[in-house]
DNA sequence: TTATTATATTGCAATATTACGATAAACAAA
DNA sequence: TTTGTTTATCGTAATATTGCAATATAATAA
């Protein structure tokens, strides 16, 4: 088939596997990893620091942009990317439970 | 072109995609959710617990124990699958160093 | 108005992922 | 041995992702 049976899962799964699925790319990556070495959030030279078209970089931007994982403000004629924090929460709460939940297992 | 050009990010960066990637699907969620619930590591009956064929959730398993974020023993006729505590760390890793570098943004 | 600059979208080819039926492999029990 | 039980692999169809050239859009500058 291809497509996932997303049906079948909760919406907590299936929004933890959405958010993973936005960093699953090494470009994806290097960007978060660049947007946190700016000191502003000014970023529309991301296209400088990769090796990638600019095409190519706004569509991963699209899609950080679409699971929350950064946003975006128009500063002008340029847009100004930045993390958001609150997503970055999400996933560290997610692995808090998984942790938790690890104390009383055998592994 | 389809191929990530994973070449051109630097081997941690390839590293974190690779788990994202692994932790990008409702299924393998769902995966790491049960074998956290379950109170022993004997993890046979996932197949009884997700909607989906047995040869379908082998490959979700294999990739996971690909990435390192399960780990299986073999036990007799049945496979022992469990979280690996060490991967679950890497990746909490990350996200502190990301949360730390946050603290001086303007975001 | 006409550039110029910055970013987004479209369209398409190459590749990867997902799902599962069929089958294989490994092992225990009868 | 044969049978059943458990997990893995093969083959393949449907779908998704990746990357980029070409083009479009939007805002500013001249």
């Amino acid at each position: 088939m291809g497509a996932s049976k997303s049906d079948s899962f909760s919406i907590e799964q299936n929004e933890m596997a959405t958010l993973f699925k936005a960093l699953s790319h090494p470009a994806r990556i290097a960007i978060v990893d660049y947007l946190l070495t700016v000191d502003t959030c000014i970023c529309g030279d991301i296209v400088n620091e990769l090796p990638l078209a600019q095409p190519t970089i706004s569509q991963h931007l699209k899609e950080l942009k679409n699971a929350n994982i950064i946003k975006g403000t128009i500063e002008g004629t340029a847009i100004c990317y930045c993390i958001n924090p609150d997503t970055i929460d999400k996933i560290e709460n997610h692995f808090g439970m998984i942790r938790h939940k690890l104390k009383n297992k055998c592994c």
